[in-house]
DNA sequence: CCCTCATATTCACATATTCCAATTTAAGAA
DNA sequence: TTCTTAAATTGGAATATGTGAATATGAGGG
């Protein structure tokens, strides 16, 4: 391994420095095995494309691994491989007790209960806007 | 004390997201008493006024809290205030392993030797440029 | 093959950041 | 007061980053 330089790491933390980032960041510490881009599209609000660039971001950074399941896609924080990462994801537990992330985390786990098998069946919700209001239905498509 | 938001904690890291302000946290996790910004200039082989801005930075995202004593002043972690700087000050221990951030170590106690009665007496160097070769003086235009 | 859907990329534009040089502020000494 | 010096601020140009909209890619099912 090639040793690690302050300009190594401080991408790392350029790839926390943003709201969006941070709180894929919090959901994907809670959920070790990893979560799909529908599924972070649905907990938190932005745009599908968006979290898709940001996870990109994230992945470069180093900070998490994707890993393709048919049509889905999950990411993971790659806790074993980046160094920096054990004592990251301490701070970003700390994040977690932020009243958003709070938020988030109750998304998220209203999100994962709809998963069959421990997978992700259901797609990207027809956009919301961002002033968000009630959920409504989505209509399942199965297989 | 407010509640957290993801927005206030995505400022810290992203103050810790640059290469010159990750070295500074470096220096200031090993000088939990502070260090003025002569020294650091010094250490860091960074311009004065560069120097300054990212401290200011880094003060404006919680991270540092300032000291005048004299015409010095010395800026040290906010270990004790900032809830997310006790994980992260574990993240940037290990940003310290670092062979750039060892070098600046080494520079940081030669400079530290220099202090009388535990303060600063020198100033700021003549400036340095990066190469290391004599400074040029560049053509002054005026407005 | 064609179609659908989950995800990724590109474009355009606004905003933010970075860096340098020059200047200013603030404190102590003469 | 005036001079010196440590630190902070400002101006401006180059660069980087964030985001929405539209479009593209890629895998599976029919």
């Amino acid at each position: 391994m090639t040793p690690l330089t302050t300009a190594d790491l401080d991408r790392a933390f350029a790839a926390l420095g943003d709201s969006v980032r941070l709180r894929i960041g919090c959901c994907l510490v809670s959920e070790p095995d990893g979560l799909c881009v529908c599924e972070l599209v649905d907990v938190l609000g932005e745009p599908q494309p968006n979290v898709s660039r940001q996870l990109r971001l994230l992945k470069n950074a180093g900070l998490v691994e994707e890993r393709r399941e048919g049509r889905w896609v999950y990411y993971a924080l790659r806790q074993k491989q980046h160094p920096l990462l054990k004592p990251l994801a301490a701070c970003i537990e700390t994040a977690c007790c932020c009243v958003d992330a709070q938020e988030d985390l109750r998304r998220l786990k209203a999100r994962i209960a709809l998963r069959r098998g421990g997978k992700c069946v259901v797609g990207v919700r027809p956009r919301r806007k961002k002033g968000g209001e009630a959920r409504v239905r989505l209509p399942v498509v199965q297989r």
